[in-house]
DNA sequence: ACGTAATCATTCGACGTCGAACTATCTCTC
DNA sequence: GAGAGATAGTTCGACGTCGAATGATTACGT
């Protein structure tokens, strides 16, 4: 009876107990929940690389496009930076590579001769199309220990935590 | 009353609305709780970077200081390069700056002469201990939105997927 | 209107990481 | 004990990102 896993110790637990022995003074729970994020997302980071790579692809190339494809308008390479979380001059670069290989085109936006309008190709959005379904069907394989009710409690505490930092920023 | 937080929307709801207006068949579950693994945790490193970077360090001199120091024995190049989940290469680079500075030392392996100890000097063990207070006090500070219980229930399941996903590496 | 400040994309130099190749050392087998 | 293979740390070349600086265009204040 009982096997719910629960018990079983990861990586942070030893880390939290070192820290415990030496500075009882520390806020473990704070360090268990921060390290674990971090942990937890280059593992990941590192799965979703791999799933691409599997599939010829590099992630950042998704990222780019799959932003695109979801958007029901054109975006400037600046929301798209935004959207993606890199520097205007990594997006530069990436699009200088997606172009190149004929997935987005850059279009002069009518009324500001600064700005860009980026847009999916048909090769492109072909590309998502294909990618996107075993993408998430591997997001989901990641996930398969949680249960329903764990995956929303999941995302509701994610949620929390991403609407305080999003917003002072 | 009422005033749970709970009916904010964060970035990875608009996200989701727009994959389910083309793609009604997406697990926007699965989708939603990676995208926001992702998503907190460039915030929580851009904030964790701001915290060492006012206090005239790097994050990942912090992280290779507080693995030796919470260490009982010294570690090996290769020990450590996993516990900081960086490649051999990389860890070499960090070891030679952090023993520029005199805050590690390159120590000889009594029975292995291919490997080496790395050793905390006192001035890089009374860097992290300097150091390490207040960075968990801003972890905390990023968690504040949460109460004891819901983060008791983040470590849970945050443990549950590390387990799985360290345990198939 | 005119000039100043703000905004957008791009370029540039510096930096850190990775995978692969390399050297040195150890282990295991016969 | 000698040679093949494994293992440890380092070096090397390539790559992607960042912050700062640049050039072009637009918005604003008076």
């Amino acid at each position: 009876m009982g096997e719910t896993g629960t018990r079983t110790r990861d990586a942070v637990d030893d880390f939290l107990d070192q820290w415990a022995a030496l500075r009882s003074d520390l806020d473990l729970e704070a360090m268990g929940a921060v390290g674990r994020l971090l942990r937890l997302t280059r593992l990941v980071e590192k799965e979703v690389g791999r799933y691409f790579a599997e599939h010829g692809m590099e992630r950042w190339e998704f990222d780019v496009l799959a932003t695109l494809r979801r958007s029901d308008r054109p975006l400037t390479p600046k929301e798209l930076a935004g959207s993606v979380m890199v520097s205007s001059a990594a997006l530069t670069n990436r699009i200088d590579r997606l172009a190149a290989r004929n997935l987005v085109a850059r279009e002069t936006v009518p009324g500001d001769r600064r700005s860009l309008h980026i847009t999916l190709t048909d090769a492109g959005r072909a590309l998502v199309d294909d990618t996107v379904e075993g993408h998430v069907r591997n997001e989901r394989r990641m996930l398969a220990r949680l249960d329903e009710k764990d995956c929303d409690e999941l995302n509701r505490l994610l949620r929390m935590l991403l609407t305080t930092m999003e917003g002072d920023a």
